[in-house]
Parts: C-alpha cells; sequence; structure tokens
DNA sequence: ACTAAACACGACTAAATCAGTGGGGATTCT
DNA sequence: AGAATCCCCACTGATTTAGTCGTGTTTAGT
C-alpha cells in the first residue's frame, strides 16, 4: 500500500499551481525546480491530467499549464485517478458478481469472502482523496484534528 | 495503491484459520491446498505472524498453525500490519515535525501541505483495516450495505 | 526568417520490488 | 527410524517504478 511517486509529484504540481490559480500558464520548468520533481518525468503527468481534463495547457515561449477548474472544485482523488489509474488496485473489485473468475481462486468472485474487505477499503479510501479539494490544501490550516475519532469529527461536522 | 499478494494471501489464509478456530492446529498445506496459494510462499507469512502473536504454531506431524486469540478480536490492520509493515509507506509519515528532512523535498516536513493528505489518509485506511475482524469475515452475511454513505451506516450502528 | 522556450509523445533503461523457489535444518508423533 | 510438519534464509525471474532521452511541434519575440 504505498503511495507511488506519480500519485505524490501528481498533487504536489496541482497544489503548486492552485496557488498561482488565475496568473495564466505556468511553466513546468518553475514547478519541477519549486517542487525538486524531474521536468521529464513531471510532463509524462501532467500529459495524463490534461487528457483527463484537469489542466489546460499553453505552447509556445510563454507557454505552460494551468488548473481547467477552480481548486476547490478539484479533489486529490482526481488526480490520483489521473495519473495512476484505479485508487485500489485489486482486479476482482473491477467485475460484476456474475463475470469470468479473475483470480487465483479460480472461482466465481461472489464466493470470496475476503473480497467484501477489499471492496470497504475502496469505499473508504475513495471517499477519502474525494474528500479533499487543492483549496483545502492551499489554507494553511491543518486538514484535520487527529486523534478525534471519525465518527465524533463526522457528527461535528454534521452539527455545523 | 494496490494490496499485495502478501496481504490478500495473510488475509485469506488467517479467515481459513479463523473458520476452524478450537479444531487444534491446522497444517499450512491444507490451508494452501484449499486457498491455491504456494506453500513456501504462505511459510514466510505464517512465520511473521507468529512472531507478532497472532498465530501459534506446533511442530511435528500432528503440526501446524492456530489463532492465538479469537477471531473477534484479530483485525485484518492486524495481519496485515504483520505481513507487510505499516499500512501507508511514505516515510514522512513516520518521523516527527522535528526530524532530520526525509523526502524529495529536502525540506522539514512540517513545510509540506500534501502531507497533510497522506496522513487522513493513513488514519482512515487503518481505522477501516482495523474496524474488521476475522469473525466478521466468517459470517456469511455482507460486510457493508454498500451504496450507503458511511456517516448513515455508522449511525445506524450507534443506534443500535 | 530565425531562435529560444515551452509542450507532445514515444522509446528506452537502471533500479527496486514482488512473488515465488529451493534447500537445508529442527521438532514431534507413530 | 521415518514421515510430516514447522523454521529460516538465500536466491531468482518477472514486473513495476521512476525516471531519461530523442525528436518533433507550437508560439513569442527580434
Ligand atoms: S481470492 Fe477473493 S479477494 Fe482475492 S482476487 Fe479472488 S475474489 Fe478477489
Ligand atoms: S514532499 Fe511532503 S508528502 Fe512528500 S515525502 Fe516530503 S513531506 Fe512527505
Amino acid at each position: 500500500m504505498r503511495i507511488s511517486a506519480k500519485s505524490e509529484y501528481g498533487v504536489r504540481a496541482m497544489v503548486r499551481l492552485a496557488r498561482q490559480f488565475g496568473d495564466g500558464p505556468i511553466p513546468l520548468s518553475q514547478v519541477a525546480a519549486r517542487e525538486k520533481i524531474s521536468l521529464d518525468f513531471l510532463e509524462q503527468l501532467m500529459l495524463l491530467l490534461r487528457r483527463q481534463g484537469l489542466v489546460h495547457s499553453a505552447r509556445g515561449i510563454h507557454g505552460g499549464y494551468l488548473l481547467a477548474l477552480p481548486p476547490s472544485t478539484i479533489s486529490v482523488g482526481d488526480v490520483m485517478r489521473a495519473v495512476e489509474g484505479p485508487m485500489v488496485n485489486m482486479p476482482c473489485l473491477d467485475r460484476g458478481e456474475g463475470d469470468d473468475p479473475c483470480c487465483t481462486m479460480g472461482i466465481h468472485v461472489a464466493g470470496c469472502a475476503t473480497r467484501d474487505v477489499w471492496a470497504l477499503l475502496q469505499e473508504k479510501i475513495t471517499q477519502t482523496l474525494d474528500g479533499v479539494t487543492l483549496a483545502d490544501l492551499c489554507q494553511g490550516q491543518p486538514l484535520l484534528p487527529l486523534h478525534q475519532p471519525a465518527l465524533l469529527r463526522e457528527l461535528s461536522l454534521l452539527a455545523q
């Protein structure tokens, strides 16, 4: 369950673009230098993000990349899906109950008890990552009150 | 973010042991055959689980492995931590704010905005995986009512 | 027109990780 | 003794990761 460099760099770069939202295209060379990311590698990531419609690009001497949407409407989950595909990579999750056997069990996926855990995990991860936007990361204040049970935190959010 | 074979096999094997909790030691050869896992690979995993105190082993001709605790007290998170270390592998999460720089930023980790996302993600994943026990996976009924928002589900659990 | 700065895109690669194998022990039951 | 089982570690082939490189295209300024 490690977080790949693609995801980390992708999010870092997008946060950088979010901070300068409205300033026109930002050249990747600047982002790469400030975030200490390989320019060539970063270009590949931005290409994926552009194809997903999360950023726009401008070519030529004053070109660069810029967010296609306001920072508050782009989630970390959107970025990660764009740069590295499905958030949780467990093949059996992508198939319906009636599909072919896909795993080492060789059996119908409906017969697997542990599959439910991975489905639950995928749901929670997706919820979490889709619940944080680039705008959230631009502000200085902490993202979460740590050491507080999730239920309490969610209830307090509900009470607002 | 893929789930490694270590984790999947580890959980599958532990569920198998949980189903036969109380029957004495189960030989790995049986578990491997029924779960279609390489015996040699599985042995490595069980060794790790034993060192974490999650299972006991018995050698000799009627030996095998058995859970060291009741299935309802062992969580999926416990199993995964035993077989593959920290649940979310992002080095900067394991260091305090005052530690050395550890990442490509080369800067103090406190200065990184995106780190908060990974911390939040780690917290959520840990909560989720620690909230499911082997006993939960042994029962036939579904683990989660899918397509239902998490908050509602948690509230309904609270109401019980 | 020319040039420099930027994106576009695919091919290639060194290193790391993963998943599994193999081989030798040690222990216990019959 | 002998068979089944756990114990432990070294090794390997395949895959993935995290880049690098090369070449081309577009645009702005001169
Ligand atoms: S064994 Fe179960 S969890 Fe693993 S791939 Fe097959 S259906 Fe999915
Ligand atoms: S850049 Fe931020 S998120 Fe990445 S390793 Fe460093 S502190 Fe952690």
